[in-house]
DNA sequence: CTGAAAGCGCTTACAG
DNA sequence: CTGAAAGCGCTTACAG
């Protein structure tokens, strides 16, 4: 019942070779416009669809995409990302604007890249978003470089490797909001999130943030950083470990939202005032930055712009066209738990 | 440089045949041990990878799952609805843990349903999410069945149709959160929400919250119910018309979280305290519900359950097995919005 | 346990 | 403008 329509029952019904069949449906300028209005009408009619399996086997190519989104270990399955969400989002319909298809696949760093999209032939090339240790995540894109794969990520450029990515400018968005937040007369910043190499991001962030410290003539002290993934949850418990230290502060820097949201939280219970007592900044401006009480201080990151450039990029590498990495500037966004 | 090895390539190193080799790499048991474990080890070496396109053609089916979003038409493209995104998140993950792929694809209600992924043989079946306007979507949904297209969808029971859906019990929902809301003593609810066949489970809402009032001796009337789409601004919105009607109200039902916050936005600018002057429920538990000021009281559906049983579900289907209708419950989350 | 062969449904040079 | 034919890279009955 249920068996489908091929080509050849088209052109039996039209009473053309099915080769022509083929050309007709794939509007061929070498077949007559009549036979061509017939073949279509009965394609239509049989309800036909072209075999996309036959005819990417045929042409090698799948005109789709895989993107493979990696989570932090940690992260339990309640909650993805927020910032990958609304970047997942944006590549969506940046996909289908190129008339490609997205092939979605979430990763645990833990268990085997099953990244074998581009190999297997399902997808012409991959998107890369997250990473659980950065330095875990080198050595799959050292595998990927090597086998060829055509490939482009997000996030801070890889030093050294030949990779195209699509990242920002985390070094200046971290300059900027300390800034902004010093120029308000706060004087003891703590910055919560991992600074080493296992989270460049972060690092760059951190290093912004540092910069901005003693380009203000303030002292950086390594103590008043403390370790945190993206999550609230970690975001939390580094806050409580600030507060346990008894530590002098009067702001924080939250390495993303997540974090600065934690952070939050942690504070209120122990009725701190936010931002009277401390200022709280985060980083990546997600939906509910903007929700928060107080709203939270931020830099945003275009995950619009940067969904369309990372599929135009891939695009063209997959058109073997040229192609070179985009470091795309933050925008400070200045609400309420910030102080100004 | 970049040709990809087949298993013709490996049978040649290997001195058997390309069928021996297809049956190793399919771990069958008619391949004698020895044979098998040295195929394995040259395609290892070679970095070979079954062609996905030709074992899908030949094996007719694909081990992808096809997710079709619909967005509301009106929603600008800046912000998914980010309860169908931790919908994404939960298929996704249900998707590979049963070995499947996912193609994602946004759809815009206006423009055709290129909805082809399983005529396409792409997808062995689809998921469907969220409507633009339900008659409309209706439609599309005879069509599929008429097609005999494997799918399942999130919503409300379609009365009448085969097919198989996975919801909330709506009716329940919107009960429970306005018996609770009366129970603190309020009078005079508003309802927020298109409440017609256009848009079922906001109806359901608002028929269960009328069964609440008229349980609890309270009228109905019709001119507190405002219609709005599942987005912040028509919430906002709505709840200006509600302000400028002047009629009195000490509580809000927005049909969704969604609408409640952007209601709640309305209110504030209007310098009107919730919950004391006024009390807020939304609907659906999204992540931003717990983070908003005064945090929300709303009915949680269940994500990640959802997100499993279509999967479930859709396989079976898949593999022909007999598969019916989930009606899940709904729980209420009760944070300050309420004002209890 | 293994091999030769057919065939999944297309696309596209080639010949006319 | 059209048709006959090859071939994309597999899987799997069939024969041994």
């Amino acid at each position: 019942m249920k068996s489908k329509a091929t080509s050849f029952d088209i052109a039996y019904r039209a009473g053309v070779s099915q080769s022509t069949v083929s050309r007709a449906l794939r509007n061929s300028p070498l077949v007559n416009e009549e036979t061509r209005l017939k073949v279509q009408a009965i394609a239509r009619e049989l309800n036909y669809k072209v075999d996309k399996n036959a005819s990417n086997l045929r042409t090698q190519q799948s005109a789709t995409i895989a993107l493979l989104l990696f989570e932090d270990p940690t992260s339990d399955d309640s909650m993805i990302n927020p910032f990958f969400l609304s970047m997942l989002g944006s590549i969506t319909r940046a996909c289908s604007d190129k008339g490609y298809d997205l092939l979605v696949s979430f990763q645990q760093m833990n268990n085997d890249w099953h990244a074998d999209f581009e190999d297997t032939n399902k997808a012409d090339g991959i998107i890369l978003l997250g990473y659980g240790d950065f330095v875990d995540y080198e050595q799959k894109l050292q595998q990927l470089i090597e086998q060829n794969t055509r490939f482009v990520r997000w996030g801070a450029e890889a030093k050294g490797l030949p990779i195209v990515s699509v990242g920002c400018d985390n070094f200046h968005g971290g300059y900027q909001l300390t800034e902004h937040v010093l120029k308000n007369g706060r004087k003891q910043f703590a910055f919560l999130g991992g600074a080493s190499s296992h989270s460049p991001e972060f690092l760059d962030r951190y290093l912004g943030h540092c910069k901005a410290l003693t380009d203000n003539n303030l002292k950086v002290d390594q103590a008043y950083q403390f370790d945190a993934i993206s999550t609230e949850e970690s975001g939390y418990d580094a806050a409580r470990k600030l507060l346990d230290s008894d530590l002098p502060f009067d702001a924080i820097f939250g390495a993303s939202d997540l974090i600065a949201i934690g952070a939050m939280r942690a504070l209120q219970e122990q009725k701190v005032n936010i931002p009277d007592d401390v200022a709280v900044v985060g980083f990546d401006d997600i939906p509910i930055a903007s929700f928060t009480f107080p709203p939270l201080t931020t830099a945003r990151q275009n995950t619009k712009l940067a969904g369309e450039l990372l599929v135009e990029k891939l695009l063209k590498l997959i058109n073997e066209e040229a192609v070179d990495t985009t470091l795309m500037p933050t925008s400070l966004i200045v609400r309420k738990s910030c102080g100004s």
